[in-house]
DNA sequence: TGCGTGAATTGCACCGGTCCATTTTAAAAA
DNA sequence: TTTTTAAAATGGACCGGTGCAATTCACGCA
């Protein structure tokens, strides 16, 4: 993960810029970049084009790459959360205790749109998993998830009360890369206020997710309703390619 | 725009992608494709990896690259909207008529925390400018957009009641093509109510964002207040790099 | 028939170069 | 002093390589 001559680059810069090094907030140029690392200049131009998509810095032909101040002020809401996929990963670095409470498990027919979403033959069967998500003992999401039984047969109620990415990761060899999201808000339903002590008047956010596997195998569907309070998805978008 | 040659490769391939010219949903190996678009390997390789960040395609190491059959099959809610800043732009396409209503336009001192965000001085001013968003005659946004006058010191209320935007780019010759997003849900206040047409159980979704020219300055900070059947942000997500 | 083992396939990282567009600069001209 | 013009600085696109790593496949052996 460290071994590659880009990658070493990004962390040496993210050093850098974070030690205030820039006092000017310019970079110095690709050439001396690449003078100064001893690698090429593309691999100073990859490393650069992944830290302009993270917001970090700016690039401007015939002028020069710069730091986004505000990177360096606001960090507090400045964080390319966007990178991270499982909600567990995303929140352990928080400084809060994340639990698991398994409410439901079990075996069912995978629905039309299940079918659609991980791509089934109609007479496949899908583990349905519910679990109830806490930061502190305070419970913030409700999670139903639905993955393949061809996938992982082995899945038991204990697997499923701990992080099923990072045991899929060791089993399967396979990590859990990429996703496709969508993020809207939603009124609580009894069921939503009764679980995350939310009163009448106070929404979910949800979350629905198709989470795939390193070779694109659709893995797991997902929908995960948070209380309002706990769903912040922050994330750099840039409209350029 | 189209005269790139990755960004013609993209846009053919995606032709033939949706075509459904490869019906084993495998594309031809890099060097075949090289051969085919009389393009080097580096552009071909350009081309695929803005595909595999868009979710289009998988590619795997000694195996080949593959189409997201989600992609094809499930297109409605397969869309990247992450790519779209402005929300006006991301709703054109939608079919609905989009229109905007001035609710408020002034100049206001910078509060500490907008020139913060703006980069400003403390003696500085921004426009407030306050807007209801509808589709259709149907009101489904308030917005909250702040911008330093210092950059557009022209602007007025007939300007406002347009697509800021898209006048930016015209007068400054500089587009807004970053931004930094964070999104989350709020219960209505009575404004939002009376303004969107909801319930008092029904809540928003709050989207935050500061926008950024091109060379890196913080044009405008804005705070969006939506409908929550309008909320939807979608995105696909891929923790590599 | 089944099983290894090695070769072919295929994408990845990286190099070092060319030419170009935009911006900044500094020098020259008015 | 101001304006114009030319040169330098800087990032962008693209090329065509090399060697490697993961996967697949086919062939020969048991």
């Amino acid at each position: 993960m460290a071994d590659l001559v880009y990658q070493q680059v990004i962390t040496d810069l993210n050093k850098r810029i974070m030690a205030n090094e820039f006092v000017d907030k310019k970079l110095p140029d690709e050439r001396s970049l690449s003078e100064q690392y001893q690698v090429s200049r593309s691999s100073i131009k990859r490393a650069l084009n992944v830290l302009a998509n993270q917001g970090l810095i700016f690039k401007k032909r015939g002028s020069g790459t710069f730091i986004n101040p505000l990177y360096l002020k606001n960090q507090s809401s400045f964080k390319y959360e966007g990178t991270n996929l499982g909600i567990t990963d995303s929140l352990n670095t928080e400084g809060a205790q994340p639990s698991i409470q398994l409410l439901d498990f079990q075996v069912i027919p995978a629905s039309q749109e299940l079918q659609q979403d991980l791509f089934l033959a109609p007479d496949e069967f899908v583990y349905e998993i519910k679990r109830l998500r806490l930061l502190d003992e305070q419970p913030f999401m409700i999670e139903t998830g639905y993955i393949p039984i061809k996938l992982v047969p082995e899945l038991n109620r204990q697997i499923v009360s701990g992080s099923i990415f990072s045991y899929v990761q060791k089993a399967l060899k396979s990590a859990v890369t990429k996703s496709f999201l969508s993020i809207s808000a939603d009124v609580s339903t009894a069921t939503d206020q009764k679980l995350l002590s939310l009163k009448a008047t106070e929404p979910v956010g949800v979350m629905g997710g198709i989470f795939f596997l390193d070779d694109g195998t659709p893995f797991e569907v997902s929908n995960m309703r948070l209380h309002y309070k706990y769903m912040k998805y922050t994330t750099f978008v840039s409209t350029e390619q």
